[in-house]
DNA sequence: TCCAAAGTGTAGCCTTGGCTACAATCGATG
DNA sequence: CATCGATTGTAGCCAAGGCTACACTTTGGA
């Protein structure tokens, strides 16, 4: 799941609906990578080092299919690893992680805030931490400011 | 760490983080159809049919892969259709349209009442929409009646 | 009527993100 | 130091969801 090229065919005055659609799906496009980035962070910031195997059993994949989004990590210059020594960070991956593991943390306070119980504020923001526009997060923020504040 | 030593990739501890996980990816396969049936649902009721050509520019994809997810829904049970003839939803699919849509409405008030400005909370209730639970569902819609209430 | 444009359907290709199976490497332990 | 189990890496398969290119209806207008 790509960048689809530009709208073809036909391109007629691109409603706004067909862009709200398309940003869905960029949206999830990076949300793998994403969760990578975080996990990385976490396994090394607790453990001092992320080793495919973890990643793999931590995300409930097996240890081929971490590798091989290892790669795409290290593709896409997130990550760095050598055979057999783990896994890194470049800084552009963990800029993404902090980014990430922040807008976790406020989504989660959000959906506690507005009723959600824990366990199920945990497990929704995951799916939803993905979509939600920096717009939205400001939102969110000022929401709980006003709310704690 | 929890980490149970073993590592028997047939029959894991499963820890929850990887319940989680999964249970976002699982969420995410079913997005596209929610849409396509919402979006059927919505053109036969303004326009008394859905044309491939329609759904397509609506979601901003070729026809071609319009149709090849129309022939996926037709496989889930969840639409029908004859050759240049429409497509139709089936009861299964009329019915998720419509609890599709209400959660939709549900997400996008919830999101305005935090303080989301109305554009950006019908983008990201876009892509939001697909992982909220039940339990979620019910708490925001808690939290609109004690707002409104 | 008939014929071209618009819409519809088919075929084939690509990438992503899963998987299993197998090979290679590492590291602890006998 | 040899070997065995766990980890790591590679290869090859699959379905989903994109795309383009091409073929086949349908339909409306000259």
């Amino acid at each position: 799941m790509k960048d689809p090229g530009e709208a073809h065919e036909a391109m007629p005055a691109e409603p706004t609906q067909a862009r709200r659609f398309g940003k869905t799906r960029v949206a999830q496009a990076s949300a793998l990578l994403e969760d990578y980035a975080e996990l990385i962070a976490d396994l090394i910031a607790s453990g001092g080092e992320a080793r495919p195997t973890d990643i793999a059993r931590r995300l409930g994949v097996s240890h081929a299919t971490a590798i091989k989004t290892i790669a795409r990590l290290k593709r896409e210059g997130l990550a760095t690893s050598r055979p057999y020594r783990g896994v890194f960070l470049t800084a552009a991956g963990e800029a993404l992680a902090a980014r990430v593991k922040a807008r976790h943390l406020l989504v989660v306070a959000l959906l506690q805030a507005v009723g959600v119980p824990g366990e199920a504020a945990e497990q929704d923001a995951e799916g939803i931490e993905h979509h939600v526009s920096d717009v939205t997060l400001a939102a969110f923020s000022a929401f709980l400011e006003r709310r704690e504040g």
